[in-house]
DNA sequence: CCACAGGACGGCT
DNA sequence: AGCCGTCCTGTG
């Protein structure tokens, strides 16, 4: 395990901003320093993130060439101003929205994790959600110590795969926790296999492998498409936040629990089209923040 | 004590 | 096919 740093230089200091892209709800696994900076744990590495003008320096520990996994975590190759400008030209509550959000990225998160930890996601809350996956990677990752400080790497399918129901329910993830071993399960032992999905181009079908997992519905599901390599760009997660704010935008029901999904996911589609996931990140930031 | 939190699932109509 | 109670845990 080698220390290693790397400065990255952007065009537009606008479309990096540490708090949006940590605090959208995409991952679990990084938390604020006292100096503004950010320290996460990607695949097997520690990495520590701070940003000064146009200027974002990376720190970190691990097996992986920095430079590389940087630009592919966050997204290096998109140009997201395009993207803001796109959105922007859409309405005027999405310029607000991305005027708000516009540091935002959506990164690109292994999949298996993303799987797991989206599941365990299912009616639960973010503190809580955090707290549970530490203490999965303090009993079955590996330590990686950076600072002085022990981090802990995602456990494989593997490593968790020897962890029994009662052993996941101990680590708190509640009724999950049989969800939980039975995906690691049919993903150990390739029932579904994660690398086949990722070559998959037809978005439908991926989507319906996905949900054919135990605690994966329509959810989770689009968050796992949106949030991880699978860079699907057009799935929408409709939870109650993204609800709230389509319907007071766009729907304007006096019940909001009263518009079905399917109407909510029309409109999302005939808006942002291609775009749809991207615009509910931006929409769901600027409402929860606000 | 109760309500609720970035849902999924199963049983019921 | 839709509706609805239930599921663990922490917080207010």
């Amino acid at each position: 395990m080698k220390y290693k740093e790397q400065t990255w230089k952007i065009e537009n200091e606008n479309t990096f901003e540490l708090n949006n892209i940590f605090e959208c709800g995409q991952c679990f696994r990084w938390n604020k320093q006292i100096d503004g900076s950010y320290i996460g744990v990607v695949k097997n590495n520690v990495i520590k993130v701070k940003k000064e003008g146009n200027t974002i320096n990376f720190q970190s520990v691990g097996e992986d060439n920095l430079q590389e996994l940087v630009t592919d975590y966050f997204d290096f190759n998109t140009n997201y101003e395009k993207i803001k400008e796109t959105l922007s030209n859409i309405d005027e509550n999405m310029r607000k929205s991305v005027a708000y959000g516009k540091g935002i990225r959506i990164l690109n998160q292994d999949l298996w994790e993303t799987i797991i930890s989206f599941i365990i996601s299912a009616n639960n809350n973010i503190p809580r959600i955090k707290g549970i996956i530490e203490r999965m990677a303090k009993a079955y990752g590996k330590e990686i110590i950076f600072e002085n400080k022990s981090y802990y790497t995602f456990p494989t399918p593997s490593t968790l795969a020897q962890a029994s129901v009662a052993d996941l329910r101990n680590l708190g993830l509640g009724f999950r926790d049989i969800r939980v071993y039975e995906t690691t399960k049919m993903i150990k032992n390739k029932e579904i296999d994660l690398e086949k999905l990722e070559q998959e181009d037809n978005f439908e079908t991926v989507r319906n492998t996905l949900l054919t997992l135990p605690g994966v519905g329509p959810k989770v599901a689009d968050c796992i498409l949106l949030f991880s390599t699978l860079k699907r760009w057009e799935a929408f997660p409709i939870d109650v936040w993204v609800r709230r704010v389509m319907n007071e935008l766009y729907i304007k029901k006096p019940d909001e629990t009263k518009v079905k999904k399917e109407e909510i996911q029309k409109i999302a589609n005939e808006k942002f089209g291609s775009l749809a996931g991207i615009a509910q990140q931006y929409l769901f930031y600027w409402k929860r923040e606000a």
